[in-house]
DNA sequence: GTGCTTGGATAGTGGCACTCCCCAAAGAAA
DNA sequence: TTTCTTTGGGGAGTGCCACTATCCAAGCAC
C-alpha cells in the first residue's frame, strides 16, 4: 500500500505520518521508485502502535523512538529488551540530591522496598526510574506536611505488586503467539493508562457507596 | 514575607511566581504599597502544591487553575467540590463516537461495570472523563489486536477499587485535622505518580523473580 | 539625592507535535 | 507526445505551552 492508504487506513493524516519517518519512528517503505513507496500491514500495524503510545499513553515523540529502539534491537535477549524500554518511559526529572525531603524520601523508600522484601528492586533502586520517581513524589508530600512513609505505602504496594503478576501472568501467555517484545511493551505502555481510569472509577465508586451522590 | 523571599523559601524563581499570580494559580498577597506585598505561610503552601501538580503531577497550568477553583469553591459541600476537582484533570480527547472499536470497547466496559457491580459508577459513566479514558484505552488495544475485554479486567478492578479503599480510609482519618478540600486533592494528584511507580517497581521485581536478571 | 530593590506588565524564548507548501518525478488521460 | 493530476520528500511555518528576560516606575536605605 502507498503512503495515501496507509493514511486512510490508519486515520492519520500523510502529513503527520512523514513527520513519523522523518523522525525515525516508523521505517522507510519499500521504494518502488523515487515518487513511490510501498508499505506493508506491518507499518501500519506500528503506526497503530505509535499513535496508541503517543495519544492514549501521553508518551513523547522523542521517547517512542527510543522505546521502539529498544523493542528492536535483536542483539539483546527479550526480557532485557523489554526492560530497557520502560526504563525509557518518561519520568520526573531528577530531583535535587542536596534537599532534605528528598533524602528523608529517598531513605524512607528504601525501608520500603527492605520491609517488602524486593529483593531486587532493591539491587537496581539507585538506576531505577520508576524509583527515583516515587522518591520525588513522596518528597513532594512530605514538603507538604505529609508522611508517606514506608508503612502508609506497604498496603498500596503489595495491591501493585498483585498488578504486576496479572501483567506478567497475561505476557507469559501470549509471549509464543507473538515473539515480538513489541507486544510486551504494549501491555506496559497502554495499561497504565486503564489503572489510572480504574482507579479513578472506583474512586468514583467507593465515594459515591460512603457519601452517597448529593 | 515578599516576594523574593516567597521565591527562597519555595525554590520557584519571582518570574514564575509572578506568572503564577497573572494565571489566577496563586491569590495575590496584601498589598502594602504600590511597590510591596505580603505574602504569608498559607501562599507558601498552595505554590508547593502547585508545583507538586506540575511537576510531580504533571498536570497542564491550565487545570490546575481549573482544580484550584473547584476546590476554593465554598459554595458546594466538600464531597462534590473534590468530585468536582478530579473530574477537571487531564484525559484523553473524546474517542469517535462512529469508530467501531471505540463503540465494541464501550459495551464491553459497561459490561465490566456491571460485572463488578459498581452501580454508582455504571450510572455515572456517560459523564465520566475515567470512563471515557477507559474506553479510548481498551479501544486502542482492541484495534491492535489484543482483546482486553470485561473479563481480563475484572482482577485488575478488583484491585485498583482495594486501592480506592485504602485512598478513602486516609482522607477520613485525616479530614477532621484538615478541613481543606486541598488535602483530599493532593491525595487524589500525588498518589498517582506513586502508584505508577510502585506498578513499575513491581514489575521489574516480579520480573526479576521470574526470569532473573540476565 | 543616589543607588538598589521591588512588584507589575509586556514581550520574547525554546520545545514540542504537528501542518503547510513547494517541487520534481510518476502515472493517467487526451 | 503532451497535458494534467497525483505522489512522496523536504524545509519552513504554526500554535500551544511553560516559563523567562526586560523594562519601568515607585519605594527604601544610606
Amino acid at each position: 500500500m502507498r503512503l495515501a492508504e496507509l493514511s486512510e487506513r490508519s486515520g492519520v493524516s500523510t502529513a503527520t505520518i512523514k513527520y513519523y519517518l522523518r523522525e525515525g519512528l516508523l521505517a522507510p517503505g519499500r521504494q518502488v521508485n523515487t515518487t513511490t513507496s510501498e508499505y506493508d500491514e506491518e507499518h501500519l500495524r506500528r503506526l497503530r502502535l505509535i499513535r496508541a503510545m503517543i495519544q492514549v499513553g501521553r508518551i513523547p515523540v522523542a521517547t517512542v523512538r527510543e522505546v521502539l529502539t529498544h523493542v528492536d534491537d535483536d542483539s539483546l535477549p527479550r526480557t532485557v529488551r523489554l526492560g530497557a524500554a520502560v526504563w525509557a518511559l518518561p519520568q520526573v526529572p531528577e530531583p535535587d540530591a542536596d534537599d532534605e525531603f528528598v533524602q528523608g524520601s529517598r531513605a524512607a523508600m528504601e525501608e520500603l522496598l527492605g520491609t517488602l522484601g524486593w529483593t531486587h528492586a532493591q539491587s537496581l533502586a539507585s538506576l531505577s526510574p520508576a524509583f527515583r520517581s516515587l522518591v520525588v513524589a513522596a518528597a513532594a508530600l512530605r514538603r507538604l506536611g505529609y508522611d508517606w512513609g514506608a508503612e502508609r505505602l506497604v498496603p498500596y504496594a503489595r495491591l501493585m505488586h498483585q498488578v504486576a503478576e496479572l501483567d506478567l501472568d497475561f505476557m507469559e501467555a501470549h509471549v509464543s503467539e507473538a515473539e515480538k517484545a513489541e507486544v510486551a511493551v504494549l501491555g506496559v505502555v497502554l495499561v497504565e493508562p486503564m489503572l489510572r481510569a480504574l482507579h479513578h472509577l472506583a474512586q468514583e465508586e467507593e465515594s459515591a457507596r460512603r457519601y452517597g451522590l448529593e
